[in-house]
This record gives structure tokens, sequence and C-alpha cells, in this order.
DNA sequence: GCCAACGTTGGC
DNA sequence: GCCAACGTTGGC
């Protein structure tokens, strides 16, 4: 695999790792499809970094969550403003939601577009064996938060860990 | 399947 | 505004 240099990229971005269980919504599924709206975000903070903080071009971490090896499988970006999630608006969906209206929307949503996949998964494991991440967010105690940001110093220490 | 940790709800 | 109860997340 060709390492992504994503220090070459110009101007001033952001640093993001978005979970999502592979049963439901895999890095496949996002290489299959190219872009996706990151849609089911019912949790206020996490809907606040992407209503307010996610600008185009963004890189992401994807990270699988709740399962055999958890971990960061790939990179995207982000390459949506946000907008209404419209997923809440229609009862058949699993995460309709009744106090979100097209008029006045509760969840909004970007839209993420594949950039690598991993050739080798960073694991939770190996994320939590290199000193260099104390502190990093994902790695506190009780974080459930499926959406953070990701300081850069951490970005740059896990993008050297995907050396081969 | 278990359970710690957290966010949300709703009674008061 | 407090806080107990409940539901969810997510690692193990």
């Amino acid at each position: 695999m060709v390492k992504l240099d994503t220090t070459q990229r110009t101007g001033f971005m952001q640093y993001w790792l978005m979970k999502s269980e592979p049963d439901a919504f895999s890095i496949d599924d996002l290489q299959k499809v190219g872009t996706e709206p990151w849609d089911g975000i019912r949790n206020y903070q996490a809907r606040n970094f992407m209503r307010d903080d996610m600008k185009i071009g963004d890189l992401v971490f994807f990270y699988h969550s709740s399962c055999k090896i958890p971990g960061i499988v790939g990179l995207m970006e982000v390459a949506s403003e946000s907008y209404p999630d419209f997923t809440a608006f229609d009862s058949n969906e699993k995460y309709f939601d009744s106090r979100s209206n097209p008029e006045k929307p509760t969840w909004m949503m970007v839209d993420v577009k594949f950039v690598q996949k991993l050739a080798v998964p960073i694991t939770l494991q190996s994320l939590k064996q290199n000193p260099k991440l104390d502190g990093m967010r994902l790695l506190q105690k009780g974080n459930r938060l499926s959406i953070m940001p990701v300081e850069k110093v951490h970005w740059d220490t896990i993008m050297d860990m995907t050396n081969v």
C-alpha cells in the first residue's frame, strides 16, 4: 500500500474519528459506494461536531466498534456541509425521531467520502499500547462518543503506525 | 452475555 | 433544578 501523506494537504483542516459497527456499515461498504450520508447520529455532542465544526475536506478515521477486533480501518473525508438527517423524519426508519421535522430538524449529518482502506487495521489494543496516544479522547475511560475530534499530534502518530 | 459508564427522561 | 430510573454504547 502506498502510504497516504496527509501532511501534504494545504489549508486549515481538522481531524476526526467516526465510529461505525461494521455489521451495520463497514469500510468496505463505504469503499463500494464512495460517498455516503453519515446518518443515525442521535447524540447532541456528536451532532454539534458535524453541524458546527466539520468542514469539507477534513480528514476522518473510520473506526469499527462493537466487533471482534475494534480499531481504525480506514480514512475518509468530509464531503458536504451538514444538512438535516432525513432518516429522522421517516417512521419506518430505525432512527426515526418524532421531535425532528423538516421545518425544524433536530438531527444533522454530513456526507463522508472514501479515501483509503488500511492494509492492516490499527487495533484499539495497539492504540492503547502507544504511549504517544496517552490522553487521546478515544482512549479515555467511559468515552462513548461516536464522533470526536482528533488532535493533530495524535493523528500524525497514528498515521506513522500505518507504516508497514 | 456481562456490566461499567454515560446520556436522557421525567417526576417532584 | 435535582436526581433516580432507564436505555444505550461498546469493550471484554
